[in-house]
DNA sequence: AAGATCTGCAACCGCATACCA
DNA sequence: ATGGTATGCGGTTGCAGATCT
């Protein structure tokens, strides 16, 4: 026997999104909204709330003190009966969400502070994109909130500075691009097209620009290119990198403006507060180290096991600290720019790199 | 000054799952 | 074991304010 529900403007929603006639189970899988003049319930089920006339949208401070006051009152929970008898017109899912998001007492609101996020970081590169779990170590924070900061924030500065925010490791193309500047402009030879054309696939079309950009003035003034990649240590004129395969990782630091030292050997990996404040780290994948696996749960790995992650593949996420910790100034296009202080072409736009 | 674009965040949506009858 | 309901979770959307052109 069916009941045929007789709003024509209600939704179907949350654990409603899906129903059975006989054995037959079907879904709505697509449609946010869903007419239900030609929908049919089983009798006996019904949705969670008739969104019938019940608002939707932002809340007002009444429907706020409503929802608080009954809280206080008879406590959080049984969501479905609570707006009517909070004498609100809201599904129980929004007086639910509002009260977790925003209006319990204990939620921290204002900027993340440095350790938080810090902490939030870390989480994630062990977690991944499990918000509440994350939040459930952040005490004061929501899941919606670290969520949102993290997409808004975190997340595009570790893009700027070549980490791939799933992963949390270094990028790619990123890296990819430091090779070849590294071996085609610290070499004397003329460009080497095979290099950047095997490359190529990898490449942003855009930093293949840059790149034959930075060619172009290399040519034009191989002096001046030479004399800054030196005094930056972005190659050894006294060692020009011929081979691409090797990849200058140092460079990339150096690129970035993140100072780290030239000597792979010297290379640690920071993780005491004040290294957090004071440089900027990223993993430093070397070719021939024996450094272990992100697998081993150890912040050091190897360049291979970098480059056969994919950039946006899902997340391993047991490596701990695999990210660069940004420096505090929020344009990054400083950051790339001091890859050699040259002036960017005009209509060369860095962010579209992100 | 005004329109376009960007940004941050609250709220929504659909799915998964726990719980209970 | 099965089905119905409640709740939690993560992804996405939409809007308001800020910034840019």
């Amino acid at each position: 026997m069916l009941a045929r529900l007789v709003s024509n403007s209600s939704y179907i929603d949350g654990a409603h999104s899906s129903f059975r006639i006989g054995d037959l189970h079907f879904s709505i899988a697509s449609a946010s909204y869903f007419t239900l003049e030609t929908c049919f319930y089983p009798m006996g089920r019904t949705p969670c709330c008739d969104k019938n006339g019940l608002k939707k949208g932002p809340w007002t401070p009444e429907e706020d003190l409503k929802l608080t006051s009954y809280i206080q009152i008879h406590g959080a929970g049984n969501w479905r009966t609570l707006p009517k008898n909070a004498g609100l017109q809201r599904c129980g899912k929004s007086c639910r969400l509002r009260w977790t998001n925003y209006l319990r007492p204990d939620i921290k609101r204002g900027r993340f502070s440095f350790e938080e996020e810090e902490t939030i970081i870390q989480l994630h590169s062990i977690l991944g994109n499990k918000w509440s779990a994350i939040a459930g170590r952040l005490p004061g924070r929501t899941d919606n909130e670290i969520k949102n900061y993290w997409n808004t924030h975190i997340r595009k500065r570790l893009l700027r500075n070549g980490i791939d925010p799933v992963t949390h490791a270094p990028r790619l193309d990123f890296l990819e691009l430091s090779s070849i500047l590294g071996s085609t402009l610290c070499s004397q030879s003329v460009l080497n097209v095979s290099n950047l054309l095997g490359a190529q696939a990898l490449l942003n079309p855009q930093l293949l620009i840059l790149a034959n950009t930075l060619m172009s003035l290399k040519q034009e003034n191989p002096e001046l290119v030479l004399q800054y990649l030196n005094q930056n240590q972005l190659c050894n004129s006294q060692a020009p990198i011929q081979d691409t395969s090797m990849i200058n990782q140092t460079g990339l630091m150096q690129a970035t403006g993140q100072g780290f030292s030239s000597d792979m050997t010297n290379l640690s990996y920071p993780n005491s507060q004040e290294n957090l404040t004071t440089n900027a780290f990223v993993p430093i994948p070397t070719k021939t180290s024996n450094l272990p696996s992100p697998q081993d749960g150890n912040q050091n790995y190897s360049f291979d096991s970098v480059k056969s992650t994919p950039i946006s593949s899902p997340t391993p996420l047991h490596s701990s600290s695999t990210y660069m910790n940004s420096c505090s100034t929020n344009d990054e296009i400083e950051s790339f720019n001091s890859l050699f202080k040259f002036e960017i072409p005009e209509g060369l736009d860095i962010n579209d790199f992100m």
